[in-house]
DNA sequence: ATTAGAATTGACCGCAGCGGTTAACGGAGG
DNA sequence: CCTCCGTTAACCGCTGCGGTCAATTCTAAT
């Protein structure tokens, strides 16, 4: 790629970026006009192949970000110094926040990426797919302390659950059309809060409401 | 469209009609096709063309038949008799297991399909989506008794929860591939006991596991 | 076997829209 | 005035689309 891309002021960078996110998410690689990127991002198709000299690299430009992107902001709001299993829920859903403040498309883009078939990416999709997954894997649960939580809890299928939730309320919130981010970290925050009162053991040090 | 679709056998019927939801469920209204819902219905273009006028008809007809599926669905499992909230809960999962056991594609299909941008079909999907989601509005926590949970818990919380981790678990399947729906059957009633146990009230007369 | 009629297809058409190129434009600095 | 450079409109060859239609195969009654 070019790399005069680089010096472009920060914020037109980002608004090609994004367009790209937000086309290449909604629809197949092969299938993502280029043209309509340019239109999205607000420059000329031409310029767009000045800065990437093909649609591929583009692409690939794109998938390689997503993996740098999600990588730092987790390690930025330390999320994986897990102490306490709601704080580190709590800091994971600040860093998806605030990713998807900055880069809205940013997770339905990995989402399609990942499960794209186009030979043109697919394999430079999937080498370097395993570095993030391993990445974010999750070593939690390993050591909780049974006692903190109410008794005969099935810590396993509680974890799953509220994965699960957060999973299905940002589907929700996704498919809905425009990311309110202000309200999302405010109902975040409150299902935390509700899964502290059900799933935490009650009457110790711990002062909740 | 051709009435003679309606004679063919049930099974060629069913490949046609899953083809559709395949392919419209992967990509844009016009960036899906025909073609490729002909090839994989193991059918010519041709052939397809001759049961459906064309391209917009084929699709608001598998619309039409997608809230047809549902409600008749809905109905024959009695999830709107809810006496008991989980017991309702199982009804309406095994509907919906039974749907995607039989269309496979259809639940990605209805959300795209309500998504649609495509003047073409926009309006038409718009106008009858009303009457299935009003179908689908949840009367439920209507009746609940407090009384039979575990005290002080937010019943409008727990119920967002559970609805949530649902289709958080479904988006999970949905894009992980192929479905495996009788591992989902399995799931599902792992979880739907997962929240019994947590949330209903103990030491009463009900007896759980 | 013959044949009418339906089911099904391959080949085709005109056209839209794609990825990518290139020649030219326009403004800032000398 | 020229020169550089970020930027673009116009263009090109081509693919693949929606849709048609004449031809072929299948079915079954005679």
């Amino acid at each position: 790629m070019n790399d005069k891309f680089f010096e472009l002021p920060e914020e037109k960078q980002q608004r090609i970026i994004n367009a790209g996110y937000r086309v290449f998410s909604k629809n197949t690689y092969k299938k993502s006009p280029v043209s309509e990127i340019a239109d999205s991002a607000g420059i000329s198709k031409s310029l767009l192949f000045h800065y990437f000299h093909n649609k591929q690299e583009l692409y690939l430009f794109l998938w390689d970000k997503c993996a740098q992107v999600t990588i730092s902001y987790l390690e930025k709001y330390g999320c994986y110094e897990q102490k306490d299993l709601f704080d580190m829920m709590y800091r994971g859903m600040q860093a998806k926040m605030h990713i998807m403040r900055k880069y809205p498309y940013i997770g339905t883009f990995v989402v399609k990426a990942y499960y794209e078939k186009d030979p043109e990416v697919c394999p430079a999709i999937q080498k370097s797919y395993q570095k993030l997954f391993d990445y974010k894997a999750n070593k939690t649960l390993m050591n909780l302390n049974p006692d903190d939580f109410i008794p005969g809890l099935d810590l396993q299928m509680m974890y799953k659950d509220m994965y699960r939730a957060s999973e299905g309320y940002l589907w929700e919130m996704v498919h809905r059309g425009e990311l309110d981010v202000e309200k999302m970290e405010q109902d975040f925050t409150e299902m935390i809060a509700f899964w502290k009162s059900i799933y935490l053991r009650k009457g110790e040090s711990n002062g909740s409401d």
